[in-house]
DNA sequence: TCTGGGGTCCTAGGACCC
DNA sequence: TCTGGGGTCCTAGGACCC
């Protein structure tokens, strides 16, 4: 979905379209969420720090995020795309894989697909068609907003060929400079390089991996149920925090949250996390297995305030947060046959995806 | 410029076991 | 007395993604 959550405020907020907006936490440390493409202009974008955005465009507005909201337009996309296929891969609230291996005409299919995503949300979005999802998601990216980008094994260097490497997905700013400091600009560089220095700077499975997803290679069949691995909730305070009270006060509050909604999934786990990120935006963790999955908030706050004292914060704390990972769901404890241990499921072999 | 919140995956070292 | 190899689990940190 283009500049999703923007895109759903302006459904309630017709009088703001064409102006520079923001959805963002807005207050001392916010940063921003989304950006519209107007905002972009004056380089405003995602994650940027609210202080810099509002710096760079001074009429800029401001929205507050509203979870609630986008999760319902999501759904709605979502539906939306189970009308084209059994197969539909959701990755967060504005993303899905959709296999459409099945069509004879899968190019139709995707506008058919625009279409109905803006019939039904009056929402937009740009999708990629590939032969993998790592083809699919990068095509999505090359004709946007409102565009439709088809990648194949044939065109792929002729059209991604002369960007940069951080094209890629999982390559990010740290894999990047590493690979410019071996010569590695672009993905064509990165497609023909050599296999032995690649091993050599990154290690023979992350050399290879860059490598082939420079070459086009992705995964080619789609998961469709998540489980979800760990759940946490966290906190940056208004402004650092050394008193203890609060930090206690707030990591039990964050450990109900959390409880909560493990309640609310029928789901426990056995590992709790403590974050702090402190002054100078140092972040450590410590955590803690315990003998048997729990959700019990009792048992998750006394355990986050043992790993808190374990830090002794010297400094003050910018951040605070509590996880519980090692999820383990009670129907796949209950049930254990092989059906329920089967969250993957294979899709059909290479054929057209499409992404949102 | 001064950096949110919620996730996933990977790596590396240490403990422990066979 | 000084020492292999392989495996699993746990912990901490880091890179990356939406």
């Amino acid at each position: 979905m283009d500049a999703f959550y923007v895109s759903v405020e302006l459904l309630r907020h017709p009088e703001l379209r064409g102006k520079p907006l923001v959805v963002a936490h807005d207050g001392p440390r916010g940063v921003v969420t989304t950006a519209s493409y107007e905002a972009r202009r004056f380089g405003v974008h995602s994650a940027l720090p609210m202080v810099t955005a509002r710096r760079r465009c001074p009429q800029l507005q401001v929205l507050p995020v509203d979870m609630q909201l986008y999760r319902r337009g999501s759904e709605k996309v979502m539906q939306t795309l189970r009308e084209f296929s059994d197969t539909v891969e959701v990755v967060g609230l504005d993303e899905a894989y959709v296999d459409l291996s099945r069509s004879p005409v899968p190019q139709s299919r995707a506008l058919e697909i625009k279409r109905r995503v803006r019939e039904e949300t009056r929402l937009v979005c740009s999708i990629g068609l590939g032969p993998n999802k790592l083809m699919a998601k990068i095509a999505s990216d090359l004709d946007k907003p409102d565009g439709l980008f088809v990648l194949t094994a044939r065109n792929w260097l002729e059209a991604v060929g002369d960007r940069p490497a951080s094209l890629l997905p999982g390559v990010g700013p740290k894999t990047s400079a590493r690979l410019s400091a071996i010569g590695i600009e672009t993905v064509a560089e990165l497609a023909g390089a050599d296999r032995a220095q690649l091993e050599r700077s990154f290690g023979p499975r992350q050399g290879e991996g860059l490598r082939s997803r420079a070459n086009g290679v992705g995964p080619d069949s789609l998961t469709t149920v998540r489980t979800r691995k760990s759940e946490s909730r966290e906190t940056t305070f208004p402004e650092d925090v050394t008193d203890r009270e609060q930090l206690t006060g707030t990591l039990v509050r964050l450990g109900r949250s959390v409880c909560e909604s493990l309640e609310a999934h029928q789901s426990a786990g056995r590992t709790i996390t403590v974050k702090i990120r402190l002054r100078g935006f140092r972040t450590h963790t410590r955590s803690r297995t315990l003998e048997a999955p729990t959700r019990d908030p009792d048992t998750v706050s006394r355990v986050a305030c043992e790993l808190l004292e374990r830090f002794d914060p010297p400094d003050p704390v910018r951040l605070i947060g509590v996880g519980v990972a090692g999820l383990e769901d009670e129907e796949a404890e209950h049930a254990n046959g092989p059906a329920s241990a089967a969250p993957v499921v294979e899709g059909e072999p290479a054929g057209p995806l499409t992404l949102l």
